[in-house]
DNA sequence: GGAAGGACTTGACGGCGGTCAAGGCAAGCA
DNA sequence: TGCTTGCCTTGACCGCCGTCAAGTCCTTCC
């Protein structure tokens, strides 16, 4: 259970004798694809460690559509910044993918940072960059066009390298879709356009980046 | 100075001797109006809190629009998230009305986190909170109509009584706008309906909610 | 008082993207 | 092979919001 554990990066460089009451007090939970992990309102007491598939992180808006916040994906955490607050988690969460994850108790957490100064800079640090990554997704939200959108979600992906890139989408089409703020029909259009200029290809589910290079020109207009 | 520090929620409840160190570092700001305080990329080596005045964050878009990501304003502290990581401000700010602040070095913020449980866990309740206002702003921003987004920003203002209620905007109509994602004649055109339907009322720069059943009910559409 | 400038409002128009609907395409199954 | 189901694509249409422009109100300053 320690070594699962320090897959996530809030864990390592911990010692054994610190791990150790969470790795106690934590159990590995499975899911089915679809399932629902808990919805938004529900008392927050435990957050979780993905050691494989992905989740969504949704909101219902009061039309009863829903609005994807995040998508979880194998080796992070969610949910940490509730499990210190006693607060009731602010989203739903459901399974994209058959799921393995490890649940950890907020008591136990909350108790190993206050005599844990190691765990507690680590979660900062983690917080801290959860921080800088909404307010990115802010930025891209309020971008106005589709296309800058995707681009700019395409451009999170790939290294500085200016060759050709293979972006593997998280699960489906329509859930990138959704993450971005669009529909599905709006992300096929504009997937479209940008094959015939030459910057992508499509094959086996699998984005080929041709041109990064026009991306980020698509992206800054 | 540790008076004025007691102001954020950050130091309530630490004792004299946590907060002098901190105290002793910081020193007071003053700036006037639309003065830079920092922009994207400059090192972090600083964070605040407003004493008096407001601030804006925001970040420029390549095509050189500004996006507004937060408007700060008395009483509260930003950039901590970043004094803790060895990372540039990821934002741009700038004093929307003449600023009195105190200038926090990160290096004692830093150095103090290490040694003082109580101030760890004021700064993670802190930046939970903060990522709870980012989940909500993403769902708003990504809510469809301009007048939802609107009715969205008024009713996060409210408390859950059902009178009358009375809002200061903060600053200008146009920067209120800007945070919402929408043009300044959007803005107007949305109040000026809301007026036409009795929702609300506007009195010398300050926006009385006539029914804040009737702005739930805009804002669920 | 009069000019100047800024904040806000109001109107007209066009484009982007959402919505609805139909069709293509692959996988699974009898 | 034919049917079904789910995911994606493509087309047509329309409404919202951004843009441009003009006008109003208020403050400031000479």
């Amino acid at each position: 259970m320690e070594q699962l554990l320090r897959i996530a990066p809030l864990f390592q460089g911990l010692t054994q004798n610190d791990l150790l009451p969470i790795a106690n007090a934590s159990r590995k939970v499975f899911c089915a694809a679809g399932q629902q992990l808990f919805i938004e309102g529900d008392p927050a007491i435990q957050f979780f460690l993905v050691l494989k598939g992905s989740v969504r992180l949704y909101r219902l808006t009061h039309d009863g559509k829903e609005k994807v916040i995040e998508i979880i994906r194998t080796g992070e955490t969610f949910a940490e910044s509730v499990a210190l607050l006693d607060r009731p988690y602010p989203v739903c969460a459901s399974a994209i993918e058959t799921l393995e994850m490890i649940a950890i108790p907020a008591e136990v957490i909350k108790a190993q940072v206050k005599q844990n100064t190691g765990l507690a800079l680590k979660m900062l640090a983690s917080l801290s960059m959860r921080v800088h990554r909404f307010v990115n997704d802010i930025h891209a939200l309020s971008m106005s066009t589709a296309q800058q959108k995707v681009a700019g979600y395409f451009l999170a992906f790939l290294s500085e390298d200016m060759g050709e890139q293979c972006i593997q989408l998280p699960s489906t089409k329509a859930l990138v879709a959704a993450r971005l703020g669009l529909q599905p029909e709006t992300f096929s259009r504009v997937l479209g356009r940008m094959k015939d200029q030459g910057v992508i290809r499509e094959e086996n589910a699998q984005v080929i980046v041709l041109a990064p290079e026009k991306l980020r020109q698509l992206r800054d207009e």
